[in-house]
DNA sequence: TCACTTCTGTCAACAGTGTTGACAAACTCG
DNA sequence: CGAGTTTGTCAACACTGTTGACAGAAGTGA
């Protein structure tokens, strides 16, 4: 009863994605947002708590995009390294989405399910359960941490982003050697490949380090 | 020559460390500066580019805690695992403070010295260039990434944040098990010890599955 | 000494932000 | 019909970063 709601979570959430895809995460205000969906900033608040709130539950939303059904006879290492390359390149395709997605538990539907499904590969796996959830903060560090962080550089598009990386390896090559002799001897090797790249060989590195505990 | 400046970038820096310290990062802002200053707030726009540009030094200054000094003789794997644990710790003291250091390159002194020190312990274990600059970026990806996740928790304090982690492994054991088998198996284990337990176990995971590499 | 230039801080203003409390419209139930 | 409840609107509050015009204070050259 009450009178009939114009609005809805969904619909916000969708208004709300939308407008965060075509312009960013920073564009979103509430303003912006009664704007697009033709009611009162005020009126968001019937629906959600805060900002943060919203903010969160769009964040979720977008992972509705990280498949996590187990296919048949897969090992359970592939399983996790699909799902953790899938899930950075979900934050990292949205528009600075990784910002949103917190490390702390939450009962948002989409981050329970990837984490369901990477407890139940490492389980999967032999690790007793203690290992397990190790080995779960660890991946899962690695993986918003390093979404995170390349997630501004990534959101210039890869050309401008290749750009920029050539840029800052000659920055580095320029510096005095005497002061930064690592740095400039590693510096043509800063950067290089794909960011996707470096992700994949440190989760490999994770990976391996978690194999020899299986027989 | 020209008007005295009553202001300096060490004397405005200073002044928003203390107010990050107190009060954290969220509460510096132009006019909160200024009046702890007692200038115009428009008067450090003469100093810095924005209060981004601010921020970043500012987080630069608060990595000056961080040791890089090599110790004789001590063995490259555990001078990478110092400087780590001591990256992460000074991120996480200072309130929030993960968030102002990116994982992009800068020409900050700190940042620069820190991964200087990073990539000469790399080199002194006898990875090529290429494979130093892979291991640093997992190395940093993981450090960061890590601590921007546990920052909002360990701002709470020690205490109130082990009340909170008893609080989210008691909400998911009390979850459905047959929609989430392998959360509510783990539900006990997950957040248990500090985070920076479980940082030091990741840290390893990758040190490991470095040091084979080196004869 | 005088003007000129340069640097530095002040002031007012602009356009934006999240959020709230009072109010009214619109529905259901008794 | 009135009461109760939900939902959207409106105006307002206290903020935010940032800028352009202005003025005070110093050094420099004529």
């Amino acid at each position: 009863m009450g009178r009939p709601a114009t609005l809805s979570r969904t619909r916000i959430e969708a208004a709300a994605a939308e407008i965060i895809e075509a312009e960013g995460v920073d564009a979103l205000s509430a303003r912006r947002l009664g704007s697009a969906l033709g009611c009162d900033p005020s009126a968001l608040y019937r629906h959600f708590a805060d900002m943060d709130d919203l903010r969160r539950a769009v964040g979720d939303r977008m992972l509705a995009g990280v498949r996590t059904t187990v296919r048949a006879g897969e090992p359970w290492d592939r399983t996790v390294r699909r799902i953790c390359l899938d899930l950075r390149r979900t934050l990292l395709t949205h528009r600075r989405l990784a910002g949103l997605v917190q490390g702390a538990p939450t009962r948002l539907p989409n981050e329970m399910r990837i984490t369901e499904a990477l407890l139940a590969a490492l389980l999967r796996s032999g690790l007793d359960p203690a290992a397990a959830a190790g080995a779960y903060h660890a991946l899962v560090e690695l993986t918003i941490g390093s979404a995170a962080i390349d997630a501004d550089v990534a959101a210039q598009g890869a050309r401008a982003a290749s750009g920029t990386y050539r840029a800052w390896r000659s920055d580095y090559r320029a510096l005095p050697s005497h002061e930064f002799p690592a740095l400039t001897a590693v510096a043509d090797h800063l950067y290089r490949g794909s960011a996707t790249d470096r992700f994949e060989r440190a989760l490999d590195a994770l990976l391996t380090s978690l194999t020899p505990l299986t027989p």
